[in-house]
DNA sequence: GCCAACGTTGGC
DNA sequence: GCCAACGTTGGC
């Protein structure tokens, strides 16, 4: 097992959202970042743990938590030319797209990202290093630990 | 809206 | 295979 941090646009998926969705359930389609599909595709297991982040907003930060419901399957996104993910140069007998699907846990407290920042623990933390744009990030035991149990004060059987 | 950082594209 | 140009991400 290992963790994640997603990150979404509330505008386009707040956990606010996700709790709403049919079964609190999304297929993360649109990634279109070959690390991030990679993660998806190579190293994501069915109840992965997943902080939910938002990005591009006025609150940038860990808005709640998630986990991975789904294997990888083809991004249905990429063959669909009305869709803003459609990819041309991908084929169904040979998708290039790939997307695990997403379950709502619980929303928490929102993390902001001065906050984060302002963490030793969280020092080294993929996220938050300079210039990282993955949508998609693997999160250190030691800080999801350190994230729930201490920022959040949640306990294991909470999620 | 700005801009730093990074990924992708495509000519050579 | 190099690298300039371009596009995107995402915080501020």
């Amino acid at each position: 097992m290992r963790y994640w941090l997603m990150k979404s646009e509330p505008d386009d998926c707040s956990i606010d959202d996700l709790a709403a969705m049919p079964g609190a359930t999304v297929a993360w389609y649109g990634v279109r970042n070959y690390q991030a599909r990679n993660f998806m595709m190579n190293q994501m297991s069915v109840g992965d743990p997943v902080l939910f982040y938002h990005s591009s907003c006025p609150q940038p930060g860990i808005a709640g938590i998630a986990r991975v419901s789904s294997l990888a399957y083809p991004d249905a996104t990429q063959f669909d030319p009305g869709s803003r993910f459609y990819d041309a140069s991908s084929s169904p007998d040979k998708p290039r797209w790939f997307n695990v699907d997403v379950r709502f846990v619980m929303k928490t407290r929102l993390v902001g990202l001065p906050e984060l920042r302002s963490r030793p623990e969280l020092a080294n933390m993929r996220v938050l290093a300079k210039g990282n744009r993955l949508s998609i990030t693997p999160v250190d035991p030691d800080e999801w630990r350190f994230i729930t149990e201490t920022l959040l004060e949640l306990r294991r059987d909470d999620f």
